[in-house]
DNA sequence: CAGGCCGTGCTTTTT
DNA sequence: GCACGGCCTG
């Protein structure tokens, strides 16, 4: 068993995930655990019986912040205590994060032990290595992104005829996710919408989607959603392997049961029927994944679903004020298709949850950025305690910017990821080609990258004979001499792609690592991009050493068994979510999706706005089931908060370079919170000192100098950096004599320094504006 | 044939 | 305000 080194993280600025192959063998960032200074050091009752349960099926229905990862840690830690062999038990999460959790606090508890822990998808594409035949698979099969998704529906769409205007590629997709996440295969769905005459687009989709699913057969592919359907469809139709699975997992325990879709519920009841020592735990108020095909009637109906079920409720919440969630459970009770929870908690009653309202998104990123300044300065919280949730992430740009402004430390999950960078999907696709050499995404994105003068009509007259002859591209590509009408040029080229493909090999690298940099030199990927002087060239080239060292990572994770599926593997099956580091000392930028599960002592909601939560979406389609969907998601973001909460809104809001006029959330009637208005409501001074401090802005006087005391002030005289002091620096003081700083906090006439003096206990605490601390030395 | 430029069209949430 | 697709030019 191994550690993952504690990388340094963001030098660059990166993004940057450490792959994860889901085994409980990860130690990330030891000694971090969330705050949990609320709870109290020993199990409750009702925790304590959820941990002692080893037998049967159990539904663990937990609400916000009641401790339940707590309670699935300290059980799994107890059925080992009790002798159950590690190999027998199998956890199973939605994303890494959450995996990555579970793990390291199980092993903060037993220690290291080789129990499953991982994501559905991490966990089916692991079987699926091991079975791919039943699939009609290789096992050196490639997972396919969004991107690749696209570029395939675009060539079958190109291929039937069919317009890409009028049938986006995005749109099919999602029709053939919803259906892959039912367990609709092609076939079935054709049979099903072939004449559907009163949906054309779904008559289009059931020509669509057999076709795509035949491409990716073809090219030994497969997307995220077939991760599921395959091995669902393959735990139905063989007893043999159902049976086996059934066998080897017999304690199977599975997290946020509220968002599992009919795959993943297949899957899980396929092999928990021997041993039907099934635990569940979730919570029906954040079933937030409804529109990507969760079923939250698998948990409702978990009871009814198995024998004998023990049902635990946690309810007394341990994270938030008893303000806070007041406010939150004010909102949720107005849905009407929910199990009734009686959320109480015995912590005080804290601050009021305020709504703060502003004249436009610029304003209100502004005024947070601000008030965060503000609160840091004053030393209210630390930068990580603060994150900030909205409904799309197209909200963050502003923010970013606002935060940037103000020179507020901040991290963003979302925004273009690591993975989705160009230069690193060139890179991986290589990889993926030489894994996989039916990969046709990969073979399409690599043959003319970097320009090798192989136009787009040689690639098609080598992609059309391939699919004629049947044969893959890199193949097709080997044998380019036979290809009619292809160009002398062209044949010359592909030959020399082609041959340079032959040339690597994992076995003959030695490792990921090297055969990366081998495919680097040899294509001469980031040639010219060393001696560049240009933003985005160096920013790829950091991107493409980033990717270096995170193939060094997986080398080293797995001596022995490294593997290029394992690697691509860990590559394509993260998120943005992973990057994420709690102590970061930044301020946190997500969707509310995204915030499921954490918790922060201060949190911004921000444009609780009709239109954006509910989402406009969901609006239109006027549903019940739709609109309590989005009321959960609020009620997520919500219970997110211990100390502070915000809601905000604005006024006007710009969409797509339109100005708008914005309705309240109606949520917001519901949750009922005192207001605070910063638009006009506003004393005339305070008015026309913010148009001054827009037109400092404005002026190009470097906003990014100024600082938030100049912003304050209105001036920018003081936006002359920081303090004028730095850590470590020597200082003298006409009283306490010479010292050095311990440290600086805040900017300018509001910042104060730490001081040591030697002759002094403990350290000295000044405003900069006021004191008479003097500099020494050099600077 | 490739690269650059310009115009159009589109934007929920994620493994 | 962005990305992508299509068009035009070198």
């Amino acid at each position: 068993m191994k550690d993952i080194p504690d990388q340094p993280n963001g030098d660059t600025g990166m993004h940057r995930s450490v792959p994860y192959d889901g085994v409980h063998q990860v130690i990330l960032r030891p000694g971090v655990s969330h705050s949990i200074e609320f709870m109290p050091a020993s199990l409750t009752p009702n925790q304590q019986q959820a941990v002692n349960h080893i037998d049967g099926p159990m539904l663990v229905l937990a609400g916000p912040g009641s401790g339940k990862t707590r309670v699935i840690t300290h059980r799994l830690a107890n059925l080992l205590q009790q002798g159950i062999p590690p190999s027998q038990i199998l956890a199973i999460t939605f994303t890494n994060k959450a995996a990555r959790e579970m793990a390291e606090r199980t092993r903060q508890l037993v220690g290291n032990a080789p129990i499953w822990i991982g994501t559905f998808h991490r966990f089916c594409a692991r079987l699926l290595r091991e079975r791919p035949e039943t699939a009609g698979l290789q096992s050196n099969y490639s997972i396919c992104d969004t991107g690749d998704q696209k570029v395939a529906i675009r060539e079958v769409l190109h291929d039937l005829g069919i317009d890409a205007v009028h049938f986006p590629p995005a749109r099919i997709l999602h029709r053939i996710s919803n259906a892959k996440n039912d367990l609709i295969t092609a076939e079935q769905f054709a049979e099903l919408h072939e004449e559907a005459i009163a949906d054309h687009f779904q008559a289009i989709v059931a020509k669509v989607y057999p076709a795509y699913q035949q491409l990716l057969l073809s090219a030994n592919s497969v997307d995220f959603d077939d991760l599921l359907l395959h091995v669902a469809r393959m735990l139905i139709e063989n007893e043999e392997l159902r049976a086996d699975l059934d066998e080897r997992y017999r304690y199977i325990l599975v997290d946020e049961y509220q968002d599992t879709n009919l795959a993943q519920y297949k899957i899980v009841a396929a092999i928990s029927q021997l041993y039907p020592n099934l635990c569940a735990s979730g919570d029906p108020d954040q079933s937030i994944y409804g529109w990507r095909g969760a079923k939250i009637d698998n948990i409702l109906r978990f009871e009814a679903d198995l024998p004998d079920v023990k049902t635990v409720r946690l309810e007394e919440n341990f994270r938030s004020t008893k303000r806070i969630l007041e406010s939150a459970d004010r909102l949720i009770v107005n849905n009407r298709l929910r199990k009734h929870k009686a959320l109480w908690t015995s912590n005080s009653q804290g601050d009021p949850p305020e709504l703060l309202v502003f004249e436009d998104g610029k304003h209100e990123a502004d005024q947070i950025a601000l008030l965060l300044r503000e609160k840091y300065d004053r030393g209210e919280f630390k930068w990580s305690d603060c994150a900030l949730f909205y409904r799309v992430n197209s909200l963050s740009r502003e923010l970013e910017m606002a935060l940037t402004r103000h020179r507020v430390p901040h991290q963003i999950a979302a925004g273009v990821a690591f993975y989705d960078r160009r230069e690193v999907k060139d890179c991986l696709a290589y990889l993926r080609l030489i894994s996989n050499p039916l990969d046709r995404a990969a073979f399409l994105r690599v043959i003319n990258t970097p320009a090798r003068g192989i136009g787009k009509k040689s690639v098609a007259l080598l992609s059309n004979w391939a699919d004629r002859i049947g044969i893959g591209l890199l193949d097709a590509a080997h044998r380019c001499r036979e290809i009619p009408d292809l160009s002398k040029r062209a044949v010359t080229a592909i030959s020399r792609f082609a041959a340079m493909m032959n040339e690597f090999s994992l076995a003959s690298a030695g490792s990921v690592e090297r055969l990366l940099k081998l495919v680097l030199e040899k294509t001469n990927y980031v040639t010219g991009w060393e001696q560049s002087e240009s933003e985005t060239h160096q920013q790829s080239l950091a991107n493409v050493l980033e990717l270096i060292s995170v193939a060094h990572d997986y080398d080293e994770q797995h001596p022995d068994t490294r593997s290029l599926e394992g690697f691509l593997e860990s590559t394509s099956l993260v998120s943005d979510l992973d990057q994420l580091d709690p102590e970061a000392g930044a301020v946190t930028l997500m969707t509310l999706h995204a915030a499921k599960g954490l918790e922060f002592p201060v949190v911004f909601v921000v444009g609780v706005e009709q239109g954006l939560i509910p989402h406009d979406r969901s609006l239109q389609t006027n549903e019940v089931r739709e609109i309590e969907e989005e009321r959960r998601l609020l009620f997520v973001g919500m219970t997110r908060a211990q100390r502070k909460l915000y809601l905000t809104r604005v006024i006007e809001r710009q969409t797509r370079g339109r100005r708008l006029h914005v309705i309240p959330s109606e949520f917001l009637s519901e949750v009922g919170l005192p207001i605070r208005d910063f638009t006009n409501s506003q004393p005339e001074q305070q008015t026309s000192e913010k148009a001054s401090r827009m037109r400092n802005l404005k002026k190009g006087n470097g906003p990014l100098l100024m600082t938030g005391a100049a912003l304050l002030n209105g001036t920018t005289e003081s936006a002359r950096l920081p303090t004028g002091f730095t850590v470590n620096m020597k200082v003298r003081h006409p009283t306490y004599g010479l010292g050095h700083v311990v440290e600086v906090r805040g900017f300018a006439r509001k910042g104060t320094v730490d001081v040591q003096f030697p002759n002094q206990d403990g350290v000295v605490t000044f405003d900069i504006a006021r004191s008479p601390l003097q500099p020494v030395g050099l600077s």
